[in-house]
DNA sequence: CCCATTTTTGAAACCGATTTCAAGCAAATT
DNA sequence: AATTTGCTTGAAATCGGTTTCAAAAATGGG
């Protein structure tokens, strides 16, 4: 492999000093007209590309936004993580992703990764998906850096310091539960997600809460906690549909665990939304995909991912921002809910 | 924020010199029983993370991999991505990933972000999905960084001189073909994807020498070109099923589109796979979601991510690795194919 | 106990950029 | 023509690590 071509040698060959070079690329200072073209010719004809390891010792800025986001499989984080990546284009910003992967380790040594590289500020989509948040060691090792870098998160850690944009999703069960409500359902179920996951234990706190506010008896065989995948929305289904007296309709934590449910309920010739109504959230694009289509919760996935890197940036820039700010979702009416069936 | 704790903190701190805490951090001498643990606890106490950027400068490798990837999204990529991160934890590397989004320029830009932040190696995943593969300027772009840094792709680029992991999709056609010709179709489509991509063409080009070597006759309105998403699915089901003589079986390019066609059949009420057997490519977890499950190929993706890093790495450290090697997919039966029905 | 050998250590150079500072030079003012 | 002003330019310092090299210290053998 041939060796790097640096600055030095443009400069040799343009009969130019390094510093004018760099003049030139970085176009931060005048150049006469006659050096500049001499150097952009020596640049053209190398193709020379600073080294920005080098870059980034002198320069405070790096210009790249680190995201690590809990599972990039999960169409919802993908989604979000594009959003920020063409909010961050337009600003001339780039985006570096890891991947928690549920993993508390490999989540703290991404961290660290995105650190070490410098990026300019640290997004962090649904990470933590365990009880880490209890770890005070966990919280101690977000917080170093957090203190040294802009951070900011989609749902608040206990004990850390950084920014966060919250979404109301009290908002959006409350809409789901007025909708169902109004369909005459009376046994309604939460299914999938854990309590430890802060975005999860919003939207269980309201369901129930929501449950006091509306008459209706609170029955806890009808929460059952589960992973995020297709799967675990089949076994939220096997303990709901297995019940002596089984839910009309059920509020998925998320459009995957709902399509989990979707699944295991037509195996069970239950067919939904005739015998079961379902609701996701995140209006993935499966939503669109499956029979009966899913009745969901959107977030404007555009304003989400602007926010959070205008946030990141603003944070960065030390322009004043609020530590918290707030996303209000909407409820995507489609096929999967209908009046329950009389008894 | 604070100031940066650097090497010569530490070894102020600990009372040596930045050469031991140097070594300390790397491991890659011997230091003193005694002094390591004096420079460690200093390290410790401040939760020093050394400046990649930095250490890049002086030492040749950063230890981490550049991924280029068309779109995240896709849960095919989403899933090598994964594997690939995984893969390339085992070996104290970690990952970068960029994404192309079907915009060459982009494209461009990010590859030539992964070079510039010096990756060790890049991975480019069913990048420039158009007709960019006739622009020389894009194949010199694209050789000035392979000829550096080691270059493996899936799918081979004309005249990109890079490493290659071929993924032997003729022999998923062959063994499609079978079984459809086994069930008596007779009038089979091939539905999505351009013929500029290199994965679509070769599957494409195999589909087209099936249907000689079966003696069926070749109806070019059987093949139709769409982009990757189930709405362009939902496309080429318009198309194909308003033929005047509908196909009795078709084969999509991948599991999003083989989605489309399969909802779009749905609302003409033709069932799959009674009045129409459909066939998938990527084995994602969207197969198994929808009713029928889907019938599709699967590749392996833990040995694929593995191959990846693994050529990466032999490339970067010198070692003989075969400019071309192949994976070979698998038929995965499902529910989506049945016999055709009688005329 | 002394000399040869090995191990540990720190000073200084280096990686490839940016940036400060002062010198050099041209144009403008008197 | 002499002096001031304003640009352009290059030398050198800097960023935060690693590495070479030689000195210093520790170890071992006779």
């Amino acid at each position: 492999m041939n060796k790097e071509i640096t600055i030095y040698d443009i400069a040799r060959e343009a009969g130019v000093s390094p510093s004018t070079v760099s003049r030139v690329m970085t176009n931060r200072a005048r150049v006469s007209p006659s050096k500049r073209k001499a150097v952009q010719d020596v640049i053209d004809k190398y193709q020379f590309r600073p080294n920005m390891m080098a870059r980034r010792l002198s320069d405070t800025r790096s210009n790249v936004l680190g995201i690590l986001v809990a599972d990039i499989r999960n169409p919802y984080y993908a989604t979000v993580v594009v959003e920020c990546e063409l909010a961050a284009g337009r600003r001339g910003y780039s985006v570096m992703v890891c991947n928690a992967l549920g993993n508390p380790s490999l989540e703290e040594s991404n961290l660290t990764l995105l650190y070490n590289h410098r990026v300019d500020a640290i997004i962090q989509l649904g990470c933590r998906a365990d009880d880490a948040v209890s770890d005070p060691a966990y919280v101690e090792h977000v917080n170093s850096i957090a203190n040294i870098t802009p951070f900011i998160s989609t749902g608040k850690l206990d004990g850390v310091h950084g920014y966060c944009l919250h979404i109301d999703d009290a908002s959006a069960i409350d809409a789901i539960m007025e909708y169902l409500l109004s369909m005459g359902h009376r046994r309604i179920a939460f299914a999938g997600g854990f309590l430890s996951v802060e975005s999860t234990r919003k939207k269980v706190e309201r369901f129930i809460y929501s449950l006091g506010t509306n008459q209706l008896d609170f029955d806890s065989s009808l929460l059952v906690e589960s992973e995020y995948s297709v799967d675990a929305g089949r076994c939220c289904a096997e303990k709901l549909l297995g019940l002596p007296s089984p839910p009309s309709a059920i509020v998925a934590v998320n459009d995957i665990v709902a399509l989990g449910l979707m699944d295991a309920a037509m195996q069970r010739n239950i067919h939904v939304p005739q015998d079961l109504s379902l609701v996701g959230f995140d209006n993935t694009y499966l939503a669109k995909v499956v029979t009966p289509k899913l009745t969901t919760v959107d977030y404007n996935y555009p304003l989400l991912g602007e926010k959070l890197v205008d946030t990141a940036l603003k944070v960065l820039n030390g322009e004043a921002v609020p530590e918290d700010q707030t996303i209000t979702p909407a409820l995507i009416i489609r096929d999967s809910c209908a009046f329950p069936r009389a008894k």
